[in-house]
DNA sequence: GCCAACGTTGGC
DNA sequence: GCCAACGTTGGC
C-alpha cells in the first residue's frame, strides 16, 4: 500500500516545529483533535510512514514550515478525558474512547515557510485543501504530487 | 480585534 | 430531520 501524504495545523504559539523537534525522539502524540472529519482520516486511513507537512496557523507567517512522520498510528487520546483538560470531553473514557490521536515525529524543517499566499497562488498547490476559503480542518489529505511540489519550492533558495 | 465560514447543539 | 443559535477557527 502506497505511503499517503497528510497535512497537519498547528499554532505556533501551541505546539511548533520548534517543538516537535526538542521532543525526545523528536516525537509527540499528535492530541487534542475534536473535529470527527479529521478523525476519521486518522483513525481510517493514516499508517505508520505516512508523510506530512507541517502548518503553522494563526501566527505571523502563516504556510507550511516543514515535515513530519506517522510513526505510531491511532490509538485513544487520553485528554479526553482528563477532567480541567483544555480538551475534556465528557462523552469520552477509557472504556469508551471517542477521541484519537497518532504519533509524529519531526523529519525536516524547511529553509523558508511556503507561505499560504504562495500555495493560494501557485497553479499546483491552489487547491489544497489549506488554501480553500474558510477551511477549517486541522488534518487533510494531500496529494503526493502537491506534497513533493511544497518541498521543492520551500528548499530552492 | 474583526468577522466570515464552519461545525455542533438542541428545540421543535 | 430541520434549522436557528451559538461557539470556534483562523486569515487578515
Amino acid at each position: 500500500m502506497a505511503r499517503k501524504y497528510w497535512l497537519f495545523k498547528s499554532e505556533p504559539e501551541e505546539f511548533s516545529i520548534s517543538d516537535l523537534k526538542a521532543r525526545p525522539k523528536q516525537t509527540e502524540p499528535w492530541d487534542g483533535v475534536r473535529n470527527y472529519q479529521a478523525r476519521n482520516f486518522m483513525r481510517d486511513e493514516m499508517k505508520v510512514g505516512d508523510l506530512a507537512l507541517f502548518y503553522h496557523s494563526n501566527c505571523d507567517t502563516v504556510g507550511v514550515v516543514g515535515v513530519c512522520e506517522i510513526t505510531r498510528e491511532a490509538y485513544p487520546d487520553p485528554t479526553s478525558w482528563e477532567k480541567g483538560h483544555k480538551h475534556f470531553d465528557e462523552k469520552s473514557s477509557p472504556e469508551n474512547p471517542r477521541w484519537i490521536m497518532v504519533d509524529v515525529k519531526w523529519k525536516e524543517t524547511f529553509p523558508r515557510t511556503v507561505s499560504l499566499q504562495e500555495l493560494k497562488e501557485h497553479p499546483k498547490l491552489s487547491e489544497m485543501r489549506v488554501a480553500q476559503r474558510g477551511n477549517r480542518l486541522s488534518i487533510t489529505p494531500v496529494d503526493k504530487a502537491e506534497f513533493d511540489q511544497v518541498c521543492q519550492l520551500a528548499r530552492k533558495s
